[in-house]
DNA sequence: AGTCATTGCGAACACTGTACCCAGTCGTGT
DNA sequence: ACACGACTGGGTACAGTGTTCGCAATGACT
């Protein structure tokens, strides 16, 4: 008899008996999500959200057990709004596609780079996602077990990618100061390395990241590497899709 | 005249005057480190690491500006500690040695797959680790823009696929619940989803996952994945490496 | 020997997530 | 038609957080 051991994907939005709630999921998790992605997933908080939403704080965990279950909640929102992925014409094209979506919807809402990882809770939209990319690899002749591990490694290029992308944006956004400004703090110690002359190829690297570069260079640089990824992923296959014997 | 706005690599570790500090910024480091691989990084206070080291809570911040600081700090210790990697024989082995050390690393402190993410906080412990491995691929005719390239693809697929097979060990960590019990309260919406018919793909891997299975799987598919992105990187490469012309 | 920058740190501040409790609401069973 | 009671909203409270302030004690320099 234990109380209420279920997952939030199965507990009933609405009560039998009793007032009707005056909120939806959807309302709090896409309020949520608008205030993650404008203040940082660290500076949402449950005060917060309940203003916006204007209710009283408490009234949240009427709707949600925990604030890691309102992320829940935000994350399967957003696999529904922002991964409507269509199928592509080849598996390598479905692939990419995959990835491309992911980037963009990492970019758009940079704390899903963490807490949409892995499978673990499986919303539907999570769900309807993960089986639509499954279903583009269907019927190549590759094991269940082949095709998770093409995804995944797909998933994890473009998510580590990301989280180095990432990284930079929201160490500036943590420390509270502007571009510039943060650029100003770390210029000396920067060229401290570079002149201490004990990291020649690092030195380069920064060298080469000061120069006037390509504004989409990170871009670039994903896309070139997603197609060497998908080179890997061919070896997968049993052999060429097209033309038969 | 603004006070002191120096990154802390560049701030002295001991003042001109004055008494001696008691602690130094490795103890500190090296403590704190170890309470974030036991409880996680979110459950590590600046009072619960004081207390581990035997002062007051606002003594830390003698030593360290922020929390974020000190994690600045944790995270180059480790570059120190557990990513001293050997050169390789060549290319090939050398990044494949790199992101088993990096996996590795990752494995015994999981909070560094975020935390240790891009190049933002160069400490010296990770610009010499950064320079380690773009050594082992100088010399092979490629220009240090795809040195970087290549580099940052390994480490991205490394990352990537460290952050799936942390993510559910972690949230189960944030749950409280133990392993069973975690399993126990997922299993009746899981069966749901597979009984629905509605994700034939998705099930497949479920009720595949769920068959007794290689212990370290995970592993397995993590050297695959690894291998396949390496043969993507070696058409990077001007031309075969052995046998002059 | 004296100066005073520097250290350690108790106390306090503005927050946080969340448990508890009570008043008010409304679907349901009689 | 009515009353029961499960339910919702939410004020208040609690334990905890990162961080600041002020002050006494220390000890390296002039």
């Amino acid at each position: 008899m234990t109380s209420v051991p279920e997952v939030i994907w199965n507990r009933p939005a609405r009560a039998s008996r009793g007032p009707a709630p005056s909120l939806t999921r959807q309302e709090i998790a896409a309020a949520a999500v608008r205030l993650a992605d404008a203040e940082g997933l660290e500076d949402l908080s449950m005060r917060g959200l309940a203003a916006d939403l204007g209710v009283g704080a408490a009234s949240l965990y009427r709707y949600v057990e925990s604030k890691d279950e309102l992320i829940e909640l935000m994350a399967d929102a957003v696999m529904g709004s922002d991964m409507r992925i269509r199928a592509g014409r080849d598996w390598r094209s479905h692939l990419r596609s995959y990835a491309r979506a992911l980037r963009a919807m990492i970019q758009k809402h940079p704390w899903m780079v963490v807490e949409g990882a892995g499978r673990t809770s499986l919303g539907p939209n999570t769900a309807a996602t993960f089986e639509r990319v499954l279903r583009g690899l269907d019927g190549l002749g590759v094991g269940i077990d082949d095709m998770l591990t093409m995804v995944e490694t797909v998933d994890a290029f473009t998510r580590g990618r990301a989280l180095e992308e990432i990284g930079d944006r929201d160490a500036i956004r943590r420390s509270g100061l502007d571009n510039d400004a943060w650029m100003r703090q770390q210029a000396p110690y920067v060229r401290e390395l570079v002149e201490s002359g004990r990291y020649p190829l690092l030195s380069r690297v920064i060298i080469d990241a000061e120069a006037p570069h390509d504004p989409d260079r990170l871009e670039t640089a994903f896309r070139r590497g997603l197609e060497l990824v998908l080179d890997g992923l061919a070896s997968m296959l049993p052999e060429r899709p097209n033309r038969a014997s």
